[in-house]
DNA sequence: TAGACTACAGAACAGTTGTTCGATTGTAAA
DNA sequence: TTTACAATCGAACAACTGTTCTGTAGTCTA
């Protein structure tokens, strides 16, 4: 019952983890076994295979086998980001820039930003705007923000989405909510009224799927 | 003068770079060159190896000679990410979280958000906190929010911070004006009234650097 | 004490992988 | 046409690297 549980690993495990990781980041790929050995003092490349495996049982890695340099993070940091394309901004009286069939597919990587994954919840076709303005403020969103958008000309009644009112000439991004031939557009803070216009007169633009704010 | 210019690649050369980050982005390690040799439909090394080195003249890629798999990309994804500890919530009555020395060596995974590091700018000793309530509306910032905190105990005029005061015994998130022997606080929503107080009523608790919002 | 387990060392083997050389083809410039 | 160069193929070599085997040593437990 003094037997190691499942999550703990040893302090040679968790020096061979961090040499890993930090290989990792220096490098751009991950190191060979005699790397480790090197790099963690062990004389032995068969101690390196050892905890190696240990740390692969225990779900702190993954290995392909015969495969040089074939070690995965299990916390897999590389796919933890997503490439998104910032293509244009968003501004109060302005159509939003439509993203097109090809806006993935070209890689123009000086237009691409990093977003963490989990800030997608799975979400595909996004694509980033950038915020012109203080004209949404009600959407507790700052000039200079970065709102990570989705495709949709559909939303269901609660999500928030870019919606533009054909009327007014403006856009804005609200949660919208179907009322019986209505449409209830609520802003994110509440100390602001909700909008009810009719459905001919809103055209959803795309979901918000995130906001980046950077202050500094 | 036809000649292709430094920063040109040919189709090849794009396919070659596209099935590099792809590999990257689906095992973790980078590709063999027997591997962007079938995967580009390339039927010999040597073609890939003449490309590689194409690429590695122009800035697209780097290179380790002898070294398997040793291909980092120029564009460095990995280095764009950090790790950013997630130590708490912040809410209007509670004081925040103060980071201890141990909350970045301790690399308790569960606990790491990932944050592009154009996020960042460049600020060191970072940590997360999740919003809690809407009391912080006046800051553009929702409940659920996750707001990036920099170590500090004083800010530059106009500075976005986490302000406790004492009195009040409440936190806000705040930009902060030293005005002759008073602190203005000014909130991001200019809808908002500034509030002014003593010096010796606020407490800075950190800088805030950025601000993640995620509504799916 | 014997048995089981963890941790380590050294060496040999085999598979993976980077490198290099020679030869061929097509295009564009001299 | 001749020359130059980009792009390609095939094959062989050498280096890098993962795997495995044989030992040794220390600790804990029955």
């Amino acid at each position: 019952m003094m037997s190691t549980r499942k999550t703990e690993i040893s302090s040679r495990q968790r020096d061979i983890l961090k040499f890993i990781q930090c290989y990792l980041d220096e490098h751009g790929y991950p190191p060979a076994i005699r790397d480790i050995s090197a790099g963690c003092g062990i004389s032995s490349t068969s101690v390196a295979v050892f905890h190696l495996k240990k740390l692969e049982e225990k779900g702190y890695i993954r290995r392909r086998p015969d495969i040089s340099r074939g070690i995965e993070l299990a916390s897999a940091s590389d796919r933890e980001e997503a490439s998104v394309p910032l293509i244009g901004i968003i501004a109060a009286g302005m159509p939003v820039p439509v993203p097109s069939a090809d806006t993935w597919s070209e890689a123009d990587s000086a237009d691409l930003i990093k977003v963490p994954r989990v800030l997608l919840a799975g979400a595909e076709n996004v694509y980033a705007l950038k915020v012109k303005g203080d004209s949404m403020q009600d959407a507790l969103i700052s000039d200079g923000d970065i709102v990570i958008m989705e495709s949709a000309v559909v939303v269901e009644n609660g999500e928030t989405a870019a919606v533009w009112l054909k009327n007014e000439k403006e856009i804005t991004l609200k949660k919208v909510f179907r009322e019986g031939g209505h449409i209830r557009l609520q802003p994110a803070n509440k100390h602001y009224p909700a909008i009810i216009v009719s459905a001919g007169n809103v055209e959803v633009q795309g979901k918000v799927v995130a906001v980046l704010r950077n202050l500094l």
